[in-house]
DNA sequence: TCACTTATTGCAAGTAGATTGCGATTAGCA
DNA sequence: TGCTAATCGCAATCTACTTGCAATAAGTGA
């Protein structure tokens, strides 16, 4: 983990606790978003001793803090985590039958947004785009 | 209500009851997309007798019968429904600050699916755009 | 029109994901 | 080392949604 990261939190009046740096972890080892659920399951596998109510509040004390990004995807029931920094704007795929998450590094909408803005007076703010389907290993 | 709509209903099997009926008129009057205890306040206001569960079993089955179309929007954490018929492919914006959500009937991305699935490998099936930000009443 | 089959309903109870209350623990600073 | 408040674990709670079951009623076929 990157000494910045723990300055940060420290900035923010956090503190580096063994869970939180535990959580922080496995975030930074894993290259999609993590349900709260899945990040305890995977502690539990490095038989770090946590609660998962523990993990619910680190990743939203991270996410406070702005070193972490919550995001939903459509036809998933529970909200997911990934590590902000380093990762630009982007999206996500996710396959259909094995739920495999990868990461879309193009965004096509940065032009679209104004046009939007004159058709429906909203200022946007932001805007989500996931795509669904079939990975590799799934077709 | 349209007879096709009866017609649709009785051809899978199921029956139009006086909930179902309630239900459907509801979400054919509304132009945007009504979560199930939304439509049910809505009911309530009508002086419906009905039980949420029911509006609940509604949904589930229009939607396996294809007369609905079931949708999760990024930051809410409850599932949405709209009729499908005589609704093309559209994407939706919905304000920060009140919640309202309109129709997007632009779509750019149909081009867009080729080049993802060049790159990812994935076959994709279907994807979800949302635009969120503030309407002209919250700005 | 009536009787019968089975989809549908209402109520109660159960799930899953996430949040909250509270007393015990511990990080980080003086 | 000792203090203070952030954090932790556990239990309870919450919200959205689903399931089980006995009672009801839609639609058919005689």
């Amino acid at each position: 983990m990157k000494t910045s990261v723990k300055d940060e939190i420290r900035a923010s009046g956090k503190r580096m606790t063994r869970t939180r740096q535990a959580v922080l972890g496995v975030l930074e080892s894993t290259k999609y978003p993590l349900s709260p659920l899945e990040l305890y399951a995977c502690l539990q596998k490095q038989n770090v001793a946590i609660d998962p109510v523990t993990v619910y509040r680190n990743l939203n004390a991270l996410k406070t803090i702005g070193l972490v990004r919550r995001i939903k995807l459509h036809h998933d029931d529970q909200f997911r985590y990934e590590m902000k920094e380093g990762r630009a704007h982007h999206h996500h795929i996710r396959c259909r039958i094995c739920g495999k998450i990868e990461d879309l590094l193009l965004c096509p909408l940065k032009k679209l947004t104004s046009m939007i803005e004159r058709e429906t007076r909203f200022l946007v703010g932001d805007h989500s785009l996931e795509f669904s389907g079939w990975c590799p290993k799934c077709q």
